[in-house]
DNA sequence: AATGCGCACAACCGCCTAAGT
DNA sequence: CACTTAGGCGGTTGTGCGCAT
């Protein structure tokens, strides 16, 4: 049984939105607020499919918005977001106040994928570009579940969980771009993404998962639970937990906070030697000291 | 002035998941 | 438990615009 249309596409506008359209969107959803979007077309009088019109609002009419051009430090601040979560566009959306997750995939592939590769570093997998050559895009947030082999893994010395040394360790067969240390079933060849559709179905329970980053994810204040089930703090670590309260805080809070806090924090929490282009052996002390938490050296 | 090209971004499409029945 | 539905997400496409020739 196939799906049914999201909405009777016979009597739909397709392409770019009129003035008047905005309008009665804007009036419908002041008058109203958000929600029901396959019913509101029609209570607002739009010939538009309700994703349309859900789009449509988020992407483009909310008043919260910023819109022009980013900042250096959002810029950053996406960079350093992304070598952690991949192309989890809305979580990082989530950390940028006034920013849609849309704007910033845009942006990211039209600017910041540029400026990483002028830098040398590869877009995808956030390592020097001569060493990342045909090697698969990978997310660097491990949301594998705790198992035992993972938290095994875990304590031993990080080499290859997320950002690993550049290549110039080829005789370790690890495949350098899983973000996961190595298990059994990862061990085998990387099926392609993604990874969470496994991390799923191997915890039934849907709460221990561990970012092996020791970020946890408080339920009651995170929309995102359904693309990232972040597990609780399960570190004392400062660093990760500064960066856990960054990636966690509700865009709310964040928006109350300057740029250059965020970016304040992050910076704190992560350590970018790997992205400053440190060779094997070049890593910052932090690498080499906080065991366990950074996954870049 | 006309044309071609590349860029930027709004919008669409298909899929997934949670919630409801 | 199976099925349906709405909402949400990420990838891709379409189109308008500016610039170079």
């Amino acid at each position: 049984m196939g799906r049914s249309p999201c909405c009777e596409k016979a009597h739909t506008n397709k392409g770019a939105w009129t003035k008047e359209e905005d309008q009665r969107l804007i009036n419908y959803i002041r008058a109203h607020g958000e929600g029901c979007w396959r019913s509101l077309p029609k209570a607002a009088g739009l010939l538009r499919c309700g994703k349309s019109c859900r789009l449509r609002w988020i992407n483009y009419l909310r008043p919260d918005l910023k819109r022009g051009n980013f900042t250096e430090e959002e810029d950053e601040i996406i960079i350093k977001l992304h070598s952690l979560l991949g192309n989890k566009w809305s979580l990082i959306a989530g950390r940028l106040p006034g920013r849609t997750d849309n704007e910033i995939k845009n942006y990211w592939n039209t600017h910041i994928k540029r400026k990483l590769i002028s830098r040398g570093i590869d877009p995808q997998t956030h390592r020097p570009l001569n060493s990342t050559a045909a090697l698969p895009a990978k997310p660097c947030l491990d949301f594998r579940p705790s198992t035992p082999e993972n938290t095994a893994s875990m304590n031993e010395p990080i080499t290859n969980n997320i950002i690993s040394t550049p290549a110039t360790d080829n005789s370790s067969s690890v495949d350098n771009t899983k973000c996961s240390s190595s298990t059994t079933e990862e061990s085998q060849p990387p099926p392609p993404p993604p990874p969470q559709k496994e991390v799923e179905e191997g915890n039934a329970a849907a709460h221990a998962l561990d970012l092996e980053l020791s970020i946890g994810l408080p339920s009651h204040q995170c929309k995102y639970t359904k693309s990232a089930s972040f597990n609780s703090v399960s570190s004392s670590s400062t660093e990760s937990k500064s960066f856990y309260d960054f990636l966690m805080r509700p865009a709310a809070v964040a928006e109350a906070e300057t740029p250059s806090t965020a970016a304040a924090v992050v910076a704190q929490a992560m350590c970018l030697c790997w992205q400053l282009g440190f060779q094997k052996g070049q890593s910052c002390s932090n690498c080499q000291a906080v065991n366990g938490l950074y996954r870049y050296c």
